[in-house]
RNA sequence: GCCGAUAUGGCUCAAUUGGCAGAGCAGCUGAUUUGUAAUCAGCAGGUUAUCGGUUCGAGUCCGAUUAUCGGCUCCA
């Protein structure tokens, strides 16, 4: 048998010969994942492909092929140890994922937080015992018997929906067998030790939360201990950016228990979100936009003629007035769609581009809320553009380039995902066809990557998403196109076209940011609180040496305020390290210290957020710096390092 | 909503087996008048999330509720 290695080299081998051989050959000694290789671009188990001649690249751990392997038999591992710990434990199924792995089980009674102390220490003797890892592979219907006799319904059940035909692959470990295609290591002791239990959750059979909920173990592997520390210590570092926290210790906004998902701003988060949203303002103005405000709460016939109290009454808070049923608004549309009928509308008049900075209210299940991630209210950066059919193609690529410019502005990095038409949606084949193609082409012409997401689209129309990443690499859906066909046909909308008749507008829903709330959130994470200049709450803090210099400390504040420079002054009878800790604990981009030199000729030292000391400057020329970066939105890199903040 | 966990001054956390609720930071007062990441002293701050139970006695044990955290599902 010859096997062709990416390198171009190849190298022969006399069958019989153990795999673990060929492997550990093959990979100079590296034989721990070295089981498994990439061959003609699909990921495959050498026990699969060391029976006839074939091109190979072996993976290590340091591949995501191979780190794949090490985490799946880890995985098996864990649930090898959970069998053993507890024997009436049913497995579910067994990945791995982008950050470790997984395992869901159906316990007899409830794991509790000790177990998975006692499943790692389990799992230790596992590895120490060092069982060869097999394949072997059983028809359907015998694979089936198979999984009956060991009492394992779920793995029946998995079965039972593979292809017919097929043969079913099954990997044995010691006294641990599970349904599995592979790949994975040779064996159990090339799991190493650089794994470690995460957490336990609840997990829904199949992910539908109709079915029962199953218990999942998570953890995670690497190829070295060092990689896991990283790991470990990386997470840590993460959690210190979570907006939750900075949101507190920066008195941005907070939560409460009078309203579960209703954030409160504080004033520092008041002055970021109107930052935010003066810009947003400015760059509508730019791209065409006009601006409108819709009413919160609209009557019952109003959703109903919309359709959202058929289909998301669930999400609506509903109210009263005069004894006529009422909602408070869930999504902004209809009340645009009203103003966008509140008038004849000619061609000449289109694309009409009407933005709304909408505040809605949805009823999201309790266990959901996620800080400003995931709330009950929230305001949509929103603008409803209503459009010819030719025009679809352009808008997308306007609103796509927008949305684009508004990401890097901020250094965010995206992915954008299509969404095409799910199972229960309305309108017409044509509809749908044009209206997908006009987002692909928009997307191909405007040369951005996109997964597609099959059937997930919204009930009226396709739709793309940009999805940003927070702290700890969970991705949040912000800025959305939706085609829509169907709200004007519902509302009955037209336009006079140019050929004198009355034809149906194509309509867009958009947004940029998302949600205000949720951007904030994301924005917070990103600069770990440490805002750009142009959207610190506090700009400048006036730092006097001592209480003698508090005057023209103020005067100095003052001339910043004049100018539009957030600025405030800390007057406490402390000492000057002390003021510049405070500070920098609050992020503030820059400092100025005055005192006896300053004061007698009119300067300010400057220090910074970024770079520590700066020198000494006229205070004008300060203030023409500042507002050069504030003007430009410039993303200053920080210099120095913040190493002192912990203690 | 579901599974699991958590809840102690404004914040971060202590409190042996059930036995007088404590510290640091922040705040206030006084002293200090400070030159680039924490000056010293004092004061005040609590129905231990809420409601109920067990007990001579509950922050601690039990039950319910609420909120929060990690997931699942759903979504901007």
């Amino acid at each position: 048998m010859k096997i062709t290695l990416k390198d171009g080299s190849v190298r022969e081998y006399q069958q019989p010969m153990a795999i673990i051989d060929i492997a550990r050959d093959l990979s100079e000694g590296l034989a721990r994942v070295a089981c498994v290789g990439v061959v003609d671009g699909e990921t495959k188990d050498l026990r699969t492909v060391l029976d006839h001649d074939c091109t190979l690249n072996i993976c290590t751990a340091n591949d995501p092929e191979g780190l794949a392997a090490l985490r799946h038999s880890a995985s098996h591992v864990m649930a090898q140890a959970i069998k053993r710990l507890y024997p009436s434990t049913k497995l579910a199924i067994g990945p791995s994922i982008a950050d470790g792995f997984y395992y869901d089980l159906d316990p007899e009674t409830p794991f509790t937080a000790e177990d998975m102390e006692k499943v790692e220490a389990e799992m230790k003797k596992i590895v120490k015992e060092a069982f060869p890892i097999e394949r072997f592979t059983l028809p359907r219907q015998e694979a089936i018997e198979f999984m009956k006799e060991r009492q394992e319904p779920y793995k029946v059940e998995l079965i039972e929906d593979l292809p017919e035909g097929e043969e079913i692959s099954f990997y044995r470990q010691g006294e641990f067998v599970d349904l599995c295609a592979g790949p994975h290591l040779m064996n159990t002791k090339d799991v190493g030790k650089a794994y470690k239990l995460m957490s336990l959750a609840g997990a829904y059979w199949r992910g539908n939360e109709k079915n029962k909920m199953l218990t999942r173990f998570y953890g995670t592997a690497f190829g070295k201990k060092a990689e896991l520390d990283a790991y470990i210590t990386m997470m840590e570092e993460a959690k210190k950016r979570d907006h939750r926290k900075l949101g507190k210790e920066l008195g941005l906004f907070m939560m409460h228990e009078a309203g579960p998902g209703f954030p409160f701003f504080l004033p520092k988060g008041m002055v970021l979100k109107n930052t935010l949203l003066d810009y947003w303002r400015e760059i509508h103005r730019k791209a065409g936009y006009v601006e409108i405000s819709t009413p919160i709460i609209l009557n019952r016939k109003l959703w109903e003629t919309s359709g959202h109290w058929d289909h998301y009454k669930n999400n609506m808070y509903t109210t009263v007035i005069d004894d006529e049923d009422y909602a408070i608004k869930p999504m902004n549309c209809p009340g645009g769609v009203l103003v966008y009928a509140s008038e004849p509308r000619s061609y000449r008049d289109l694309p009409l581009r009407m933005g709304e900075l909408g505040l809605v209210h949805r009823h999201e299940k309790s266990g959901q809320l996620h800080g400003l991630m995931r709330v009950r209210c929230f305001t949509q950066d929103d603008a409803h553009i209503f459009m010819t059919p030719d025009q679809i193609k352009g808008e997308i690529k306007n609103v796509a380039n927008l949305i684009n410019e508004v990401y890097s502005l901020f250094g965010f990095k995206y992915h954008v995902e299509l969404s095409t038409r799910p199972e229960d949606s309305m309108g017409s084949d044509e509809d749908w066809e044009l209206a997908t193609a006009g987002l692909k082409d928009a997307l191909d012409e405007l040369g951005l990557p996109y997964v597609i997401n099959e059937g997930d689209g919204a009930f009226y129309g396709p739709k793309i998403d940009f999805h940003l990443e927070d702290s700890i690499g969970r991705t949040w859906q912000c800025g959305t196109i939706q085609l829509d066909f169907q709200l004007p046909q519902r509302f009955e909308l037209e336009y006079m076209g140019a050929d004198g008749e009355k034809h149906r507008p194509i309509m867009i829903h958009r947004v940029v940011f998302g949600s205000i709330e949720r951007f904030i959130g994301i924005l917070i994470e990103h600069f770990a609180g440490a805002f750009p200049t142009w959207l610190a709450p506090v700009q400048v803090k006036v730092l006097p040496i001592s209480e003698k210099f508090e005057e023209y400390a103020r005067s100095v504040e003052k001339t910043l305020n004049d100018a539009g420079i957030r600025a405030e002054t800390d007057g406490r009878s402390e000492k000057i390290g002390y003021k510049i800790r405070s500070a920098q604990m609050e992020k503030i981009p820059y400092m100025l210290v005055v005192g006896q030199k300053e004061e007698e000729e009119g300067l300010v030292s400057v220090r910074s957020r970024f770079a520590g000391d700066e020198g000494q400057r006229t205070l004008d020329s300060f203030i023409q710096m500042i507002k050069e970066e504030i003007a430009s939105k410039t993303l200053r890199e920080t210099v120095a390092k913040d190493k002192k903040e912990d203690k």
